[in-house]
DNA sequence: ATTATTCAGATTATCGATAATGATAATCGA
DNA sequence: TCGATTATCATTATCGATAATCTGAATAAT
């Protein structure tokens, strides 16, 4: 009894996560081989599932899969990284000024308790959990602009912004708080400011490609 | 001998397509039930071998997969399809602008070549294949601006806006020829101009817009 | 020397069967 | 009757084994 409903992970689920966590992390570099059977093996998993985990990374763009060549983890260029962002602003931008008129109390708790945790993992030196929460955060607020279809396109432009500032350059480890750096969309959301919010959006995206892919920043006019 | 490399579709990927085609055309109604055992008895392959076709479908935003609770066909809404015309517009825009530059006389015959195609098969009343062959040339202009990574997303775009449109209005038969209405791109593709291919460009999508999905076109500023 | 051919290995693709899950209907005890 | 529990059913998730395909190296033919 108990119905925990802690359900949930399936396995294919699982491996899906840690191999994400691996790619975003730089542990297995770009180009790199992943190999069915290999990932089974390490996982305690059969073949298939992997393969699952393997279409759903190649889905947010994180690998290549090649046929029977195998399957490789994505690689970026700096063009593409370029549109990824402009894409990723239009979107957040646009979304968050829909999701200004909507959002809750609780949904501002809720942000708030992520930057709290956001916070803690920085202190605790956890990269990888930093950057999942503060991709958690940002899809939370697009979430409320009802604009379902979009969210994959969102997650995959961001976690391509992702894979290439960690390709192109050493890990900066000077970094504003998040919740300093939040603070102007938050305010805007609590006032249900759209125009506010949209400008606090894109303030925010734009520095923070100023500090982690200045190659970029030269391309958003 | 003969490489000829007709290599060939696996059988997920025959069974990827086909679905894809009777969801783009309508067949099967946006929320209906895919079910992945019952296609694998239609279609004489084994679950896993559908499940894999779904996954494909699903990274196009042609379904919705569920977990346990089954996949359905997608569905789409109005507020979603005027931010995926967004996004292919300025992808499709940029992107001939790159494109312009390398483009060979090859890349135009090949077109041409399509744009007949196009033809016979309007001739002929075959929508599908027209409306395979519009993206087809799309995504081989888009190809040669060299933003792989983009192209998933520009894909997913133009079948949502397809999906969209089929879904909310009724066929209409009255068109314009393909070569007529791709004309200008391709001039200013055998010109190797870039500010007029762009330009072209979105004027034929704008065009296209207004004539398909009236809906889209007011929020296009 | 260059081009074909063959062959071994590595890897993905497919299969058929079984387990796990979620929703709903049936059952039972207060 | 009502709420909670259990059984049933449709469906997805997972497995282990086998088939198909690709790559590259060794070999043969021109």
């Amino acid at each position: 009894m108990y119905n925990f409903k802690f359900s949930t992970l399936t396995k294919g689920s699982t491996v899906f996560h840690a191999v994400r966590r691996r790619i975003l992390l730089g542990e297995i570099p770009s180009g790199s081989p992943l190999v069915e059977q290999s990932l089974g093996r390490e996982f305690n998993c059969s073949q298939g599932t992997v393969r699952e985990a393997l279409l759903r990374l190649q889905e947010d763009g994180l690998v290549e899969r090649r046929g029977y060549r195998g399957t490789i983890v994505a690689r970026t260029y700096v063009t593409e990284a370029i549109q990824m962002a402009k894409i990723r602003i239009g979107l957040e931008v646009e979304g968050i000024r829909q999701a200004a008129l909507s959002f809750t109390t609780k949904d501002l708790e809720n942000v708030e308790n992520m930057l709290d945790k956001m916070e803690k993992a920085m202190a605790g030196g956890d990269q990888y959990a930093v950057s999942e929460l503060d991709r958690l955060i940002h899809m939370t607020i697009f979430r409320a602009s009802n604009l379902k279809a979009l969210e994959s396109i969102l997650m995959r432009c961001t976690l391509h912004m992702h894979l290439f500032t960690f390709g192109s350059q050493e890990t900066k480890d000077l970094r504003m708080s998040p919740t300093e750096a939040h603070k102007p969309i938050m305010q805007a959301l609590a006032a249900q400011n759209p125009d506010q919010a949209a400008e606090a959006m894109r303030d925010h995206i734009t520095q923070v490609i100023e500090l982690w892919a200045p190659p970029l920043k030269s391309a958003l006019d």
